[in-house]
DNA sequence: GTCTGTTACGGCGCACGTAACAATT
DNA sequence: AATTGTTACGTGCGCCGTAACAGAC
């Protein structure tokens, strides 16, 4: 019996699926099914009724009511061993230091390191933003521990694991009156806001866009700001459509002028990246941050939907 | 993080020492350092002080000691919920009936079920002993759900598995004034007391003397007697020396007429093994029985030496 | 010599991904 | 058509064993 498959139980349950756990804890659907199986093997009782197609929420049976509570509480035990355990021996505690670069550090980090600071309330985080073309830079140079990021790092000496799926969508002003998926021919005919060309949103979407045909040229861009939160509340004042990560806007949620479009045809996919040194080992609190935000307490409520793409 | 890992280390505490740990868990030593050593990288903190060499028991480093707690509590959940949820489910609770062989049945079984039974007080569990010859077949017609015995079964259909080392130890009245290992010399010489030579105790006996070149023949072979019991006490009045099933001792170690004599060169090492049929599936007091018997608590106070050689 | 724990190396099983499928809405 | 769960199959990593080693009694 391994942690990882209490904590998957505990996902489907509060996911309500096989597949949507699967996505959030970026793995496939028949992986899910596997490991659920031999959890079952090993308890030697069936734990959820399956819904296969039907829309319903999985149900655990009673032994899975009796396993939900215990996978419950012997999770939280854990966290608090590995809390207890980090705190214990790193007696001067050093501040853990997050290198962020503009776009997860205006929607992600705001979020996580908020719900960290929360749960950890003796361990100081500190938060710097840089543009992408520095971050790797300045973590090797040890001005930051950890490093979050939506581009992948090439550099070797650090290393990096995927975290989140955070990707672009379509928002429009509610009162443009769009509705339902649109084509990409409509899309070109709509007035597009757009940040500067040198972010790493930029080059996705022009990617994305080129994949169906499309160039940016050929779209009717009406306004070109700096930022995320920018396009956000220029599409919000009704200047027009505009891409921004799926992430802005379940941290801004209470926003009703604009609405998600979807786009027939084009998804613009994007990860979220965590850095670090490979030659220097963790700290305690580098440590708790990582497995922290490898987690998933800190997406709910926030981050409710699912968080990968399949 | 697997319960094993826990299992483990809550092991090598209460062992004091890596070998001990492995010889009782099956694990070569190798093995146990690097479980260790995977789990100490996973927690991200030294848990034990190593020993080499010296006699002394390992120690828990202070991180150690909240491992510890948190493994002792978890692995203690982790029993609950199994037993819970296996009687959640099980609702006519069929008695769990174990079919034994005479050696493991009249030393290992009093206490492993004296011990089931006190832990889960709702479970009825019936014993019955059986010549080894027939064990197995009885076994495969459904007589009874689980067997015990010292010999590895042969037949297909029957899956088993090793949960005891109980080798043969050799006896001498506490006034015959032996001292130390003796030699095989010196052994062929003292008056011997030995079963028939159907059971698997004397045919394990009769090979262990062969290897080291000697025969039945050239013992000095005072008495015979019909069972374990008999060796035993026919030991205690004084009548010779005899071998004995190690765990036959253990559960009467108040006998102090008696010692154990170690014979240099000669080793009779024997298994005990748990036994079911393939083809039917666990029931629910049958797994909690198994699962009891593979674990280690039983074992603790009555046969709290090291459970299985190198 | 006997016990401890460590390192190096090889094999085998387990866990996961991909692909193709059935069933429900 | 879209989604959910299942089965079949291939692959790579991790666990464990064996062997050889180093240090404390």
């Amino acid at each position: 019996m391994r942690f990882e498959q209490l904590h998957l139980f505990a996902t489907i349950l509060s996911c309500g699926s096989f597949a949507a756990a699967g996505r959030l804890l970026h793995l496939s659907q028949p992986s899910i099914t596997a490991s659920l199986n031999v959890l079952e093997a090993e308890v030697g009782q069936r734990l959820l009724e399956r819904t296969p197609g039907q829309r319903r929420p999985v149900r655990p049976t009673a032994a899975g009511e009796i396993f939900a509570t215990f996978a419950r509480k012997a999770l939280a035990d854990y966290r608090g061993m590995l809390s207890a355990v980090t705190l214990s021996s790193d007696a001067p505690q050093t501040p853990v230091r997050i290198g962020v670069t503009p776009t997860p550090g205006s929607s992600l980090l705001p979020v996580l390191t908020n719900k960290f600071r929360e749960e950890n309330p003796t361990l100081t985080v500190q938060v710097k933003t840089f543009r992408g073309t520095e971050l790797a830079r300045r973590l090797k140079e040890g001005e930051f521990d950890l490093g979050v990021t939506g581009t992948r790092p090439q550099d070797d000496g650090i290393v990096f694991e995927r975290f989140f799926y955070d990707p672009l969508v379509l928002i429009a002003p509610v009162r443009m009156g769009l509705s339902g998926p649109i084509t990409l021919r409509e899309l070109k005919r709509l007035p597009l806001i757009v940040r500067d060309a040198s972010g790493n949103l930029m080059r996705l979407l022009i990617q994305a866009l080129n994949r169906v045909g499309l160039s940016l040229a050929q779209m009717n861009v009406v306004m070109q700001v700096s930022g995320n939160n920018d396009v956000l509340s220029s599409v919000t004042l009704g200047a027009g459509v505009g891409f921004v990560a799926r992430s802005l806007l379940a941290a801004n949620r209470e926003n009703h002028d604009i609405m998600v479009v979807p786009v027939r045809r084009l998804q613009v996919a994007r990860y979220v990246y965590m850095l670090r040194r490979e030659s220097s080992s963790f700290t305690g609190g580098m440590r708790l941050f990582w497995e922290y935000a490898m987690g998933t307490e800190w997406r709910e409520h926030v981050f409710s939907y699912n968080t990968m793409m399949l």
